[in-house]
DNA sequence: GCGATCAGAT
DNA sequence: CACATCTGATCGC
């Protein structure tokens, strides 16, 4: 079979198929309202936010990708054969609408995680385990393809749970003050519902996230009016401690900030280690109190806290999901983010195949590998495909292979000391609900 | 003017 | 450092 005939979270030209995992915007880059490159394959609930985020983009190519159920398609290759391949999606419970995806065909299997959080505490991902063990069977997964956005052992927060209960806590030991919580386009509902329940409270949210909300079913716990409620979400860019200070000489209030990230500044700490001076600085506290016990609240601020609610996986969910998985192959989607090594360098031991990170730099052989390679394309400014292996010098350099043509991406990220990750468009136009 | 890409900020 | 996302500038058509 040709190569990329398949791309996930990618939208770039050649494919006949086209995945999308879920709709935030890193991966719906290179997506818009006139794109129709082919049939566009995603979960029902992304396909129903579909029009909020690109009203003009033509409906007739969404197919549902029903939750745990097999979908069979077809291919015809450039030299003309046809061949068949299997397509399962699985809760990835990341955002709402977000998917896994399983493939089996010709090339083999792969998984491909896009982003979740694997959360052993919550039914939900109990679920997406009996579902993803029962899809698998006796297969052997050849390639993962992991969200190893937080794929640092530094990486120890709580369960969403309870950095919801931490916010709660903030809330009601400050029952004077206003809140506000910073929030995306789509994502952290589950906290703001647990706030809402808690604390008998509606949460304002504007206008468009109002919509978003209906969208998703959600009705009696989200206002538009600000007289009804202390609690507000905001979109996250639009609030800083600047804007904090502000709103307090007018009326108390405190921002909170839910993030998996440290919104911390950089303590300077030079020593070259691996794990970096700032993680070891945030975590080094949390890991040597009571056993398992992590504190990673944080007030950075007079008025601003931030919690450790993420919707990726932490580290020691990350290595739960590669050892139920134990994938011969394992590759990550999050080439930009704080984890600069290969999951393999972690998880080599835990795979199938029992690797080790100087196989990093060869592709893996199998019965037609080399069609393999490259089938399921990653996007480009996440998960290059084409890279191969990194390793960490002393200091502060970082040394990066890629094979193929992708050379320069990275090297120039660095060079410039910025990220990739642009938008390409965020049309929410005031319509329907 | 529009889409794509980049730059910068939070 | 970086999450994911926004605004605004610039380039090519």
């Amino acid at each position: 079979m040709d190569s990329r005939l398949i791309s996930v979270d990618r939208w770039a030209q050649g494919s006949q198929v086209y995945f999308l995992t879920h709709l935030h915007a890193d991966h719906t880059k290179g997506l818009s309202s006139t794109w129709a490159r082919g049939p566009l394959f995603c979960s029902r609930l992304t396909a129903k936010l579909f029009p909020f985020k690109f009203p003009d983009l033509d409906l007739s190519l969404l197919r549902i990708l029903d939750i745990g159920r097999w979908h069979s398609l077809s291919l015809v290759s450039h030299s003309g054969s046809e061949t068949t391949f299997q397509v399962m999606a699985i809760d990835a419970d990341h955002c709402p609408g977000s998917v896994m995806l399983l493939f089996r065909g010709e090339f083999g299997c792969m998984l491909y995680t896009g982003d979740f959080r694997w959360e052993a505490t919550s039914e939900r991902a109990k679920k997406g385990r009996d579902m993803l063990l029962s899809a698998l069977k006796d297969d052997v997964v050849d390639t993962l393809y992991l969200d190893n956005t937080y794929c640092n052992p530094s990486y120890d927060f709580p369960s969403r749970q309870l950095a919801a209960q931490q916010v709660i806590d903030i809330i009601v030991s400050n029952p004077e003050h206003d809140i506000i919580i910073g929030i995306d386009t789509l994502g952290k509902e589950d906290l703001l519902l647990q706030i809402s329940s808690v604390l008998k409270i509606k949460i304002w949210v504007w206008p468009e996230r109002l919509q978003t909300m209906h969208l998703l079913g959600f009705r009696d716990n989200f206002t538009t009016n600000s007289t009804l409620t202390r609690v507000r979400a905001v979109p996250r860019y639009s609030f800083s401690i600047d804007t904090l200070e502000g709103l307090n000489t007018s009326h108390p209030t405190i921002g909170i900030m839910p993030s998996g990230l440290p919104w911390v500044r950089r303590p300077v700490e030079q020593n070259g280690d691996i794990f970096g001076s700032f993680l070891r600085n945030r975590y080094k506290r949390g890991k040597c109190s009571a056993q398992g016990e992590i504190q990673t609240l944080e007030r950075i601020h007079q008025y601003m806290y931030s919690v450790p609610y993420s919707d990726h996986s932490n580290f020691a969910e990350i290595e739960d999901f590669v050892k139920l998985v134990q994938p011969t192959n394992l590759k990550g989607i999050v080439s930009s983010s704080s984890c600069y090594v290969e999951p393999i360098y972690y998880f080599g031991r835990l795979c199938g195949a029992n690797q080790s990170t100087s196989q990093l730099r060869n592709r893996h052989k199998r019965k037609g590998s080399d069609e393999m390679v490259g089938t399921v394309c990653p996007d480009a400014s996440y998960g290059d495909n084409n890279f191969v292996g990194s390793e960490r010098k002393r200091g502060k350099t970082l040394k990066v292979k890629f094979s193929g043509v992708r050379l320069s991406r990275l090297s120039i990220l660095r060079r410039k000391n910025h990220r990739g990750a642009k938008i390409v468009e965020n049309n929410s136009d005031d319509q329907n609900s």
